[in-house]
DNA sequence: TATTGTTATACTCTATAACTATA
DNA sequence: TATAGTTATAGAGTATAACAATA
């Protein structure tokens, strides 16, 4: 096997791509892949605790601290109060919030498109399917994009 | 589109999970993928110049100070004197440096392996020829394992 | 006593800029 | 003057630890 064509090589390689290219598309829109993954994750669960956020997110609360100061400084997440425990911020998204959630979804669509261009219809589905299959036999569980672990 | 079954996301995630592999397996050896990286171009090029190995690995040439300071203090590699230029050190493997090289291709090839086990050698080969097709396609000039970029 | 959010601090990695000795 | 190697400094980014308010 040619060291530089190794299928683990490869993977990375195209990973970093990825990651960057998506880092870049979300650029214009103000946020990073963190706070997009944070939109998200707001988004599908509505009311949640940063506690709550980091941990889907799998990074320290302090972390989400800054997170979620970005995200509230431009507009797109309020910090509201918590029905049942003072102590905690109930996050919710701002209609910018949602706004700018859509527009990266649709960036990560683009960045499919393009990443996919070289290959027919059938060869793009084999590697979907090809994809499922190891991140689901190496255990990765879906959390956050990441910016690295 | 799931936006978790993304394709663009599960190259990344899968990425990732072959670059911290990687670097789990090569922790026994004692190095990084930088190191790995490092002595791979020392082998292919022996007698390069610091800079030359710099330039192959897109990195800076200070940080290359200290991997090959790594390097040397391992018994890896030795800075021998340059024929033609005073300034510049010729870099080359020690008998270490080679069986480390070599040990470290062999867990390449068996993180290779690790990837692949859930797909059938047909799908293997279909998954291989769509890398590489779509990292051409990126324009990405496989050059060094990719910490980050 | 445990937990949420916050702040302060430290650590890793890398980038920038200088310095030296040669070319 | 330009370049190879080196060193020093500074900047991201993240981790660790402590703190106040509340549970």
């Amino acid at each position: 096997m040619e060291p530089l064509e190794r299928v683990s090589y490869l993977t990375a390689l195209l990973g970093a791509h990825s990651r960057n290219r998506f880092a870049a598309l979300l650029c214009p829109l103000g946020i990073t892949p963190q706070h997009f993954a944070a939109l998200r994750w707001i988004s599908l669960n509505d009311g949640s605790t940063q506690q709550e956020v980091a941990d889907l997110m799998e990074v320290r609360r302090n972390l989400m601290v800054g997170l979620v100061d970005d995200l509230e400084a431009a507009g797109l997440v309020i910090r509201g109060r918590h029905p049942a425990d003072r102590r905690a911020h109930a996050l919710h998204l701002t209609a910018s919030g949602r706004r700018v959630l859509a527009e990266g979804d649709a960036a990560a669509d683009a960045l499919d498109d393009e990443m996919l261009a070289p290959l027919d219809p059938c060869q793009r589905a084999a590697f979907h399917d090809a994809l499922r299959a190891m991140a689901a036999a190496a255990g990765l569980s879906p959390g956050v994009f990441p910016e690295n672990r």
